[in-house]
DNA sequence: GTCTATACCAGGATAGAC
DNA sequence: GTCTATCCTGGTATAGAC
């Protein structure tokens, strides 16, 4: 890993847990093991390093778009299609892939804790925020659920108020069991559950 | 309002957009129109201002569960049974009102985002924004519908999924709507589609 | 591309006059 | 209880040697 990319890495882990005030070009020169003077042969200020953070978050999560089958504003409706015929175990499955990758993927945890930390302070990064983790999300489930409601899978009437009750909880435990410390094998077994309670609630 | 309590008024302002460590004794000075070596006289160190926040709120939080007929310890069963003849638009309002109050209320809504912020630089503070908004809310409406269950009133089988079912949407949308820009109206629309739609999928 | 040295400013906090 | 003046530390950033 070149030293930018390791710069790019270690400022995201400080601001993820401290924030972007609260970590200084020092910290993070320290946590990469150069001198803080060294750092703007890289980047040409703290900034500069925060943007990149961003832009690169964008460039994954349309890599990811791909690898996990998830939201692509082409591929909506031949998904919900696929979608179609999942079982309830598989659903419980899917919800844990994505529930651990926004929690713990080595880059999407972090990216989310820092801007649910950052969020206040700038609309910009209030509008990026909610677009990735609320509009895009249920705008995507929305469209799947209808789909799967249109096939005879589901039985709801409101395919948007279903995506928002299948995606709320998840987001809360997201939340919830985002401290270090909490652990992540009780995050998983309240997300079954609610995923149960789900499927219970709207199948035929 | 005395100069103590107009300093903890616009720290907590500050702190809830831009951070603790985004917000500067000057900047708190300022917003209260002294110098702030003059803040000095009022509170030994940027820290004791922040923790008399908190403090505050306890305070606050603890008035309000009798103002409103929420959360308390004691109390809990009883509102279970008062709250067992519920009807849908009597739910529906009060359902606004906690939204309203944890996202507009002067205070609460300013500590929330606060804590929101701070959350993942210590450990004490994720502790304490786990337990107000989540936890007790969960263990409180977890009593609630399972007393209501009992009663007849809906007719789920796991009191605790149903709780995450009806306060995780609260919480989607608080997060969702507490940017300054977003129209609060439109969240108080979906937030009423959400409690009907709950009321629908767990009516007898 | 890393280092040392340095400039410059802002932040937290104290002393002492009024 | 507010002010001015001051201290010290730490933060962002640049210059220039190696």
């Amino acid at each position: 890993m070149s030293t930018k990319e390791r710069i790019v890495e270690e400022a995201l882990t400080l601001f993820s847990s401290r924030g972007y005030q609260g970590t200084s070009v020092k910290n993070i020169a320290e946590a990469v093991g150069i001198k803080d003077s060294s750092l703007y042969k890289h980047f040409k200020s703290k900034k500069e390093i925060f943007e990149t953070i961003v832009e690169e978050m964008a460039r994954r999560m349309e890599a990811m778009s791909h690898t996990f089958g998830l939201p692509d504003d082409t591929s909506m409706e031949e998904a919900a299609i696929a979608y179609g015929g999942i079982t309830e175990n598989e659903l419980v499955e899917l919800s844990k892939k994505v529930f651990l990758f926004y929690l713990q993927d080595p880059f999407a945890g972090r990216f989310r804790r820092m801007l649910t930390i950052e969020q206040y302070r700038d609309q910009e990064i209030a509008a990026v925020y909610r677009k990735i983790y609320m509009e895009d999300s249920i705008r995507y489930q929305t469209v799947l659920f209808g789909e799967m409601i249109r096939q005879g899978v589901f039985s709801g009437t409101d395919a948007r108020a279903m995506a928002v009750n299948f995606y709320a909880p998840i987001f809360f435990l997201l939340n919830k069991y985002d401290g270090g410390d909490s652990d992540v094998e009780d995050g998983l077994e309240e997300l079954e559950r609610q995923v149960r309670e789900f499927v219970r609630i709207y199948q035929k």
